[in-house]
DNA sequence: CTAGGGTTAG
């Protein structure tokens, strides 16, 4: 008998030696063949190894077969399904341990492993069932209480979190901020403020995570200015930033729009060394379209020993959608393939990115090959076909989603409405606008109020599309060129006009957009001296410097009524290069008013200097066509094919038949 | 026992 025993305590210390699992092996070989596994402490410490080692069912077939199990095995293969996150099997197993054991054991640190398995899994059950055995066995302490309170609160249950609180005899930090992040967390962040106040006035000193918390609370509601406070409070009070509170300040000021604040919180974190700061700063960049500084950080040799997780291959995705770099998306695409990184989030990005990109293809084959798709893999590729002109196959991906029974979001129909305005189908965007009643969707953002006014404005109903305006209660810059454009497109210049002049009454800033949709609106309306007039307050009072879309729209309003020298006379004066566009629609003022002979001398200036551009024959060749020199335009086009130069032929749809769902192609090369 | 990062939009 004694000899057994000195054998076991041998294996015992041999097994503490074991720094991998091929020695565990040995061992636990060893002890097999010497019939030693019986052995209660022996068997547990196996048990122990295993879970540490990641073995977790070798270490539960093994704790299975211990002859007679006590406390102190129990925690141990609890310990180690709570150290992988295995939270169902934590919480079978402590009520496993109840049922097991005589008298049922209250083991404060059994409990609390088990309260938090509840916690991270959210099984609001199970943490009101397990508060009642521990108000059954002891009086909680404050420590229990605390741990009650997080429970509670990851579970969404705020009252129960504030009842446990209240019960905490003597708070500390911990409590407090404990209660403080319930707040945050289940969207009371007002609430949370409040509470750090009373803490303050009980004088309990806030620490990193209270700080943490509090900066979270301002990221919730948007305020810069209480979230530049906290971070003076943490500065003042000389608490020590690691690199959590760094992320949740930084997150902050990201998310209340102020990214050079990040960046300088960012920059003075020394020891800044993980994914999550790195990710959360190219997140912030990507987010407030700084896309090209998310990259650069990507590229940054402080990420040379960060391995990029699936969060920050995202938000690079969009980054790479947002400046139409294939080739970095591209690598990014194989890093995914390679790393093993593809979930969900990570494909639908890669479905934006290579729909942003131009690669249409390639998103609809990624989207295709997706396992699982979710709303946002649809409305992905719904809004990527829409804004690549393949408009018609987004509503046909929208009525296979239909099919596979996924409904609509808000963004689904932003998408939607957007292909349904450039084919004009009034019939399918009218449907989407009676799915958006239905689900309630339509007051629920500018962003849908603007998509279905745009949609009634371009299929040409103005009265529908003021209807949509008027019951906007938030309206932006967009939501008014989209009005501004509807009455223009109908040849109401004096409607725009008068919606421009509300616009100033409600001491609305008008952007570029707005000028532009304007000076549009006025050229179809031959309003030359108001469109002049515009153009002048937006270069003159405005300080606006004019885009090419500008002077386009400029040039369009002189030549269409006739001004064509005027016109002539204002691309001389431009101090940019003017672009064809400038020049199609210089010519083709000439050819409205017949003026052949100034539209020539200016097409030879521009062949002259860029003798390769085909889409300067085409204007050429517009030109003649319009005359009827069609000796001409052939000649013209002979010229092209002999340059070896391509253009590649415009193609319009034009609707057809409303009942029968039909297009017809019409070619205009 | 308490705190941080994500995709889609006019």
């Amino acid at each position: 008998m004694g000899n057994h025993q000195d054998a076991a305590a041998r294996a015992l210390y041999l097994c503490r030696l074991c720094t991998n699992l091929d020695a565990l092996r040995k061992v636990h070989a060893s002890l097999v063949v010497h019939g030693l596994t019986g052995e209660l402490l022996l068997g547990t410490k196996l048990v122990s190894l295993y879970g540490s080692f990641g073995r977790l069912r070798q270490a539960r077939a093994l704790f299975d077969l211990l002859p007679a199990r006590d406390l102190y095995s129990f925690k141990v293969m609890t310990r180690a399904y709570f150290l992988r996150d295995m939270h169902s099997h934590v919480l079978s197993l402590y009520f496993l341990t109840r049922l097991s054991l005589h008298p049922t054991p209250h083991d404060p640190l059994l409990f609390s492993v088990a309260l938090k398995s509840c916690a991270d899994s959210r099984h609001q059950r199970h943490v009101t069932v397990l508060h009642c055995h521990v108000t059954k066995s002891t009086p909680p302490d404050s420590f229990l209480l605390t741990s009650l309170v997080d429970a509670y609160a990851k579970c969404s249950l705020l009252p129960h979190a504030r009842l446990a609180f209240h019960e905490i005899p003597h708070r500390d930090v911990v409590s407090w901020t404990s209660m403080i992040a319930a707040y945050v967390q289940n969207d009371c962040a007002r609430d949370g403020l409040i509470l750090f106040n009373k803490m303050q006035a009980a004088f309990v000193h806030g620490n990193q995570f209270t700080v943490g918390c509090l900066a979270t609370a301002c990221t919730k509601l948007r305020s810069l200015h209480q979230g530049k406070w906290v971070h003076g409070f943490s500065l003042k009070k000389g608490i020590a930033v690691n690199s959590f509170l760094t992320t949740s300040l930084l997150d902050m000021y990201v998310k209340c729009g102020s990214v050079h604040d990040a960046r300088a919180v960012f920059d003075e974190c020394a020891d800044c060394d993980d994914v999550v700061s790195w990710t959360a700063m190219i997140v912030g960049y990507s987010q407030r379209r700084y896309p090209h500084l998310a990259l650069d950080l990507f590229t940054h040799r402080g990420w040379a020993w960060l391995l990029p997780n699936s969060v920050t291959v995202s938000s690079l995705l969009s980054a790479c959608g947002q400046l139409g770099n294939s080739v970095t998306g591209g690598s990014l695409h194989g890093l995914v393939v390679k790393s093993g990184l593809d979930d969900p989030p990570v494909r639908n990005a890669l479905v934006d990115m290579y729909a942003k990109c131009g690669f249409v293809s390639d998103a609809r084959y990624v989207f295709d090959t997706m396992p699982e798709k979710d709303v946002v893999s649809w409305n992905s590729i719904i809004s990527g076909l829409a804004q690549s002109g393949e408009a018609y196959e987004a509503l046909e991906v929208f009525k296979r989603m239909r099919l596979e029974l996924f409904s609509l979001d808000a963004v689904t129909a932003v998408g939607l409405l957007s292909a349904c305005a450039s084919l004009g189908n009034l019939e399918f965007g009218c449907c989407v606008h009676a799915l958006l009643l239905k689900h309630g969707l339509v007051l629920n953002s500018v962003y849908v109020g603007t998509a279905l006014l745009n949609f009634y404005a371009k299929c040409g109903d103005a009265k529908s599309a003021r209807m949509v305006f008027d019951s906007m209660g938030e309206k932006n810059a967009v939501t008014w060129s989209a009005m501004i454009g509807g009455y223009g497109m109908q040849g109401d210049g004096g409607g725009s006009l008068t919606l421009f002049r509300d616009m100033l009454k409600e001491e609305l800033e008008p952007n570029e957009v707005v000028f532009t949709t304007m000076l549009a609106a006025c050229s179809h309306s031959g309003m030359v001296g108001e469109g002049s007039r515009l153009f002048n307050l937006m270069c003159r009072e405005l300080n606006f410097v004019p885009s090419m879309k500008h002077y386009a729209c400029m040039v369009d309003l002189l030549a269409r009524a006739g001004n064509v020298e005027e016109a002539l006379d204002f691309i001389d004066r431009m101090p940019v290069e003017p672009s064809v566009s400038v020049f199609g629609a210089f010519l083709h003022g000439c050819g409205l008013h017949s003026r052949f002979d100034l539209g020539e001398m200016a097409i030879r200036r521009m062949l002259e200097l860029h003798p390769d551009e085909a889409c300067y024959y085409v204007l050429v060749s517009n030109l003649y066509a319009s005359d009827g020199r069609w000796g001409m335009v052939k000649q013209v086009r002979q010229m092209i094919r002999q340059r070896g130069l391509n253009k590649v032929p415009g193609c319009s749809l034009v609707e057809m038949d409303i009942n029968n769902d039909t297009f017809a192609n019409v070619s205009v090369s």
